[in-house]
DNA sequence: ACCAAATAAATTGTCGACATTTTAATTTAT
DNA sequence: ATAAATTAAAATGTCGACAATTTATTTGGT
């Protein structure tokens, strides 16, 4: 898991906490946020909290209407894959710079995030830790490895926090964890040999498969063979 | 140009208006944004003058810092190229959805604006009107006709205003006027085709060609041929 | 009993004032 | 005269209260 600076305002702190909450489904998808209520449960002004929701809007996690109010976003599987349809040609982008631009030490830190990973699935259940953070981590530091911050900013602020939300409830019943896991490696050595063509499409192939993985997982889940948990 | 809504508070009323002052750079890039002095100035109380701000903070205008205030970003050579590097596999891929899910309606505008470009290119000087908002009011509405309301945000909400921005602010020395509008119409051609694959791969080279060419003009600028109006 | 209009309650938008932090100016010491 | 320390000014962060709008409730009519 990423975690960043220190809240040094309140607002910061304010939106910290609702984000993780939204993330992890605590302040469930959908549901209205209440001003008078959060800022007198979080015992803040509301000045404080209006800044902390205009960040989550920010963030696309919240949509605000004029004079109504702050509602969480809902999830969905067309959404899903829209978002996936925007990942493919970014991070494969993101992967391309990167075999131009990224340093030993990104590539030191992304080497043992991995080896991370494969302990982590042999030796118990680390399919839960990969889908929840660890996969997302991965992707993260490869789009620092770009060092291109328009590219960052999109994808480290504006999309993070959304890929999170779904990953942490949305389907978990995924198969691929070891595939992506091998995946993540061919791109790496591609970035690693400085081979921007080829990490950018190792990249896209990697985000498609997922992609095609969730569509083919709804498809089955339409036709009612699996235990909807999709919300 | 695009205009949408109508402002309905007076913090969306801010925020518009100093969007445009901001990208026209009728607010100087790199200044500070001062809170008292604005509030003042444009008599409106500083909450509603923040929540501008902070809308600001979330399209890239603008950059905070905790306890010390909001700052117009600068302009650099370095970021417009970065900002290349993102639209071209984001746009690539915003014109091959497109050309799966665009509508007739959507098509029938963009052939009429590609129309109405070759004409005031033709009569008389078409260059700055299409520098300045009708190259990216095209690229605006290749994106819409994706109808993936991700991309869409991505691209017109938080790198749009940016864009613009560099429209304005930056080198107005291009000559690539006449084949950027050609390139246009084979981008539409292969989305009214359904050819997507196609229409990825001509809207990325078009972004690639753009780039280059500004790369090249950098160059040129910093060898000293050629008036430096970059900032 | 049901629907529309009027009223009441609650929520968001906006404001001015105070608290805290940063920045500028002044003082003091070397 | 310069630099560090102290003080003063200004800017941002935070708060509670009021205004405008939306939503819920009640009233009245058919």
């Amino acid at each position: 898991m990423i975690e960043n600076n220190i809240a040094t305002t309140i607002a910061d702190r304010i939106f910290e906490n609702l984000c993780s909450d939204i993330v992890k489904g605590e302040i469930t998808a959908g549901s209205k946020i209440s001003e008078p209520e959060l800022s007198l449960r979080l015992k803040v002004s509301r000045a404080s909290l209006r800044e902390a929701i205009g960040r989550l809007e920010a963030c696309n996690l919240v949509t605000r209407k004029a004079n109504v109010g702050a509602r969480v976003i809902s999830l969905s599987e067309k959404k899903l894959i829209e978002i996936y349809h925007v990942r493919e040609p970014l991070e494969g982008m993101a992967a391309r710079l990167a075999a131009e631009n990224i340093t030993q030490d990104e590539i030191d830190n992304l080497q043992q995030l991995i080896k991370h990973h494969a302990y982590e699935v042999e030796n118990g259940d680390g399919h839960t830790y990969f889908q929840h953070t660890g996969d997302l981590d991965f992707h993260y530091y490869i789009v620092q490895g770009s060092h291109n911050e328009q590219l960052i900013s999109l994808l480290c602020n504006d999309l993070y926090h959304l890929m999170q939300m779904y990953r942490y409830q949305f389907g978990r019943i995924s198969q691929r964890t070891l595939p992506a896991i091998n995946e993540h490696q061919y791109v790496l050595g591609a970035i690693i040999d400085g081979d921007g063509e080829m990490a950018e499409l190792l990249m896209r192939n990697h985000i498609r498969k997922s992609r095609r993985n969730i569509e083919k997982m709804i498809t089955v889940v339409e036709c009612g063979q699996l235990s909807d948990n999709l919300g």
